[in-house]
DNA sequence: TAATTTGTGGGTCTACATTTG
DNA sequence: GCAAATGTAGACCCACAAATT
């Protein structure tokens, strides 16, 4: 997408004097909102600068920003200084990744909910809960945080993934989703700025820009965000928050290095910002020897919020994700998870819970560890030139393909010829970007088989 | 709760001019902030005016206008023009009602949960579902509003309650307060209005100062909510949505006229106000001859957002809530939800799918209006002149105490004395009330004869 | 009823910081 | 490295509307 190149010459955006009437600056951020959502004005266009708009309309130029800063606050447009104002990438569509809508002869290599093939132990499970009796009292109102007995068993799992918390700083959730709901609800206020990497998982974009939350995408390199520019940006303007996925970025597939991460914890010491470390596939790799871990948790304790979904990991039928907190944010959690939820289903974290207990938890990600593994081998047969995730284990790649069509175009060819995948636009956070990707997702084909047609599907799409 | 009566004469706040540095306003807004917090600036407080403070200062009267403001953002305070600014009720107490933290030897009256005796239903209902041997399509993932027949059965449920709406138009949640939270971050903007009964449940209170949304009471009458006060306050400020409990209000048992509502419907309409219509206890009186109620849903139905809530109607352990919504708010409402949520636990969802299907969850709501009917009974008999409900088969009662303590200290001496209950102020949602209630839960003490007790206990303390 | 008090909303001015050329 | 372009932030002024006296 390139960024209009006209510049100014005539004016980018022209609003309607005739429509102008008092209050201009709603009058005219309604003009503005309208003309972006109808598609005249395309993300990534230039908008005139300030003073230029208000020469023409006549109005002072701090009147033009105050309309900028409401369209600015409905993630329409950023800013700036010295550069312009922008239109924001993927204003028109929603970028959700819900798997929802997939045409039955499509294969699903967009969402990645990750190898359902053991949701049979998963069953096992439930029926060695219900045969136990004591549903009744899991069925009263009563520990909303968790069971202590299901409080006790996430800890033990957070333990595993190098977390160490007592129960008064561990919660259990419905998913990660509603995790980072609550987190961002709880700990931030509407125009807080978190820091994010470039590139996300597009749901957390979304439920961003649903809480008037800004991101503040910031370049990393092979060792994941890049420290020095986060102390860069930090210095620049107050940055409230960052948001990692250390062990896998979701969707770069790139692992933060031990020493990045250390250098990351200075910064984020410093400037006293609260790290959500969103740990999706944490459990895929502990325990391993030569890929051996720490948490951000263990360095930033006192500032962080440490997220461990169980729905990726283990079934995702079941909405369970734990949370790790420091006892300076306990109170402000509680009353969110309090006030958003009431609580998590006390069933399903029963049924994690008996996972986690009996061992199969463990059994589960051992035998997704082989199939990641599995599916891994067929998609380096078909793309040997993609580089490979810094992760093992890793449920999906990230592919770079030529910059020669428009984003939203590729994915819908693709769809024509039977494969969803997803297109690095979705998960871009602010500019547009010059590279292009996709993220193509090896866990939930249904089989192999169905990943290796769709992987040909792909090879042969990207060559012609 | 007097209102501060020696008015400005000396001024009843005096900030520190020495703490003053630039930004004034923030720095204003610190020092207010943490004098409230620290219990110098008690609720109902007035403020000195905007004017008078600047004069001290030496300041423009509008920075003090922004330095209020930020605090009335955060719920800490609030204006009203000709009047002055107060300090807001309850800003340091939580108000949010959990369940939690009750001592073993207190009798709950407090919690509303509803009856937990016929979970055992429940219990069959999963032992059912789990038997059936479908499990492992529910464990996938998929349908993130909730399986086909699941809808199917939520629709059935609705049209009982007199909601007619197709697949396409319901949706279903993890329990009524998650709908609460995803409607309000879906179809609302921080700052946004919110007319509300004079009191109302303190879970919503909370969720509202949350996400920075503004409630604004409206009173009421026998009747439910007055219309035409809601149209006066309409005309005076943009209210862009309200909050209303028509078959039963929670705290104050107020069950909205036929004529009213067709009232109410009529402003609705005219302001176009999104119409969040929570209803916990339409299943307790649907079907019942004498008592037919028709939803608000069925008279503004495009700008309705209805919520049936299976928790306390079925089963508290079970989060589960339907909501139905007319497709101007589709779009939003599903990317909220899937932005929040991702999805509902599929199990809970089936369970209470199973319940509705095989009938046992009439079954349910007909033992629960006995026991709720046999409970009314027993709190007549200790407390005759408490003016009955509205609503039949209410769960709990509103009871006028006399106007002498402070409200939190009546609910700690009555904790001292045995039992929990909640007291008025908890419900409030802007000024100070001059009379005084208890909310009395009729419907968690665990037994008939414990409700008995606590009852006497509250009896004995009201009368010393 | 008119005058006063008080809060609200919108537009303007000035200082300043960052980016670009 | 400086000047110009450009966005950001804070304070001030004025018009106005509602409540009080």
């Amino acid at each position: 997408m390139p960024i209009n190149s006209f510049d100014n010459f005539p004016m980018s955006w022209k609003p309607d004097k005739s429509l102008m009437k008092q209050p201009y600056f709603t009058s005219l951020a309604d003009q503005l909102e309208s003309d972006i959502k109808n598609g005249s004005l395309a993300p990534g266009t230039k908008l005139p600068p300030q003073r230029e708009l208000a020469d023409y309309l006549d109005l002072n130029f701090t009147t033009i920003t105050r309309a900028y800063n409401l369209c600015k606050k409905k993630g329409l447009i950023y800013g700036t200084t010295g550069r312009g104002t922008f239109v924001s990438p993927h204003v028109n569509e929603s970028i959700t990744i819900t798997g929802a809508d997939l045409s039955p002869r499509c294969i699903e290599m967009g969402m990645v909910s990750g190898f359902e093939q053991y949701n049979e132990l998963v069953v096992q499970a439930t029926k060695s809960v219900v045969e136990k009796g004591y549903l009744n009292n899991l069925y009263e109102y009563s520990h909303p945080t968790g069971h202590p007995h299901q409080l006790a068993a996430a800890i033990r799992w957070l333990e595993q993934m190098g977390v160490h918390v007592d129960s008064n700083h561990a919660a259990i959730f419905s998913g990660a989703q509603n995790t980072l709901t609550v987190a961002l609800i709880s700990l931030f206020e509407p125009g807080d700025k978190i820091a994010t990497d470039e590139y996300t998982y597009s749901n957390f974009i979304e439920l961003a820009k649903l809480l008037n939350i800004q991101l503040v995408p910031i370049s990393g390199d092979q060792n994941g965000m890049r420290a020095d520019l986060l102390e860069l940006q930090c210095k620049q303007m107050k940055i409230n928050g960052i948001y990692l996925m250390p062990s896998c970025a979701n969707p770069t597939t790139i692992q933060i290095s031990l020493s990045r991460k250390q250098e990351l914890a200075e910064v984020i010491r410093r400037h006293k910002l609260i790290l959500i470390e969103d740990e999706i596939f944490a459990s895929m790799i502990s325990g391993l020897k030569n890929y051996e871990t720490i948490p951000l948790f263990s360095l930033v304790p006192e500032q962080t919020l440490y997220i461990s979904s169980m729905s990726k990991t283990l079934c995702s039928g079941m909405r369970i994700a734990y949370l790790a907190f420091a006892e300076n944010f306990r109170k402000k959690i509680l009353h969110g998870l309090f006030n958003t939820n009431i609580k998590t289903s006390s069933l399903d974290a029963e049924i994690i819970t008996e996972l986690i207990l009996n061992g199969n938890a463990y059994a589960i990600v051992e035998k997704k560890r082989e199939l990641a593994a599995k599916a891994g081998a067929i998609f380096k047969r078909y793309f040997p030139e993609c580089p490979p995730p810094t992760t093992p284990y890793c449920f999906y790649r990230w592919l770079p393909i030529p910059n020669t069509k428009p984003s939203f175009h590729v994915e819908k060819e693709l769809e024509q010829a039977g494969i969803r995948v997803y297109h690095s636009d979705r998960f871009i956070v602010r500019n547009q970007a010059d590279k292009q990707f996709l993220r193509v997702s090896l866990s939930d084909a249904g089989s192999m088989s169905k990943l290796e047609k769709g992987l040909s599907i792909l090879k042969e799409y990207l060559e012609t």
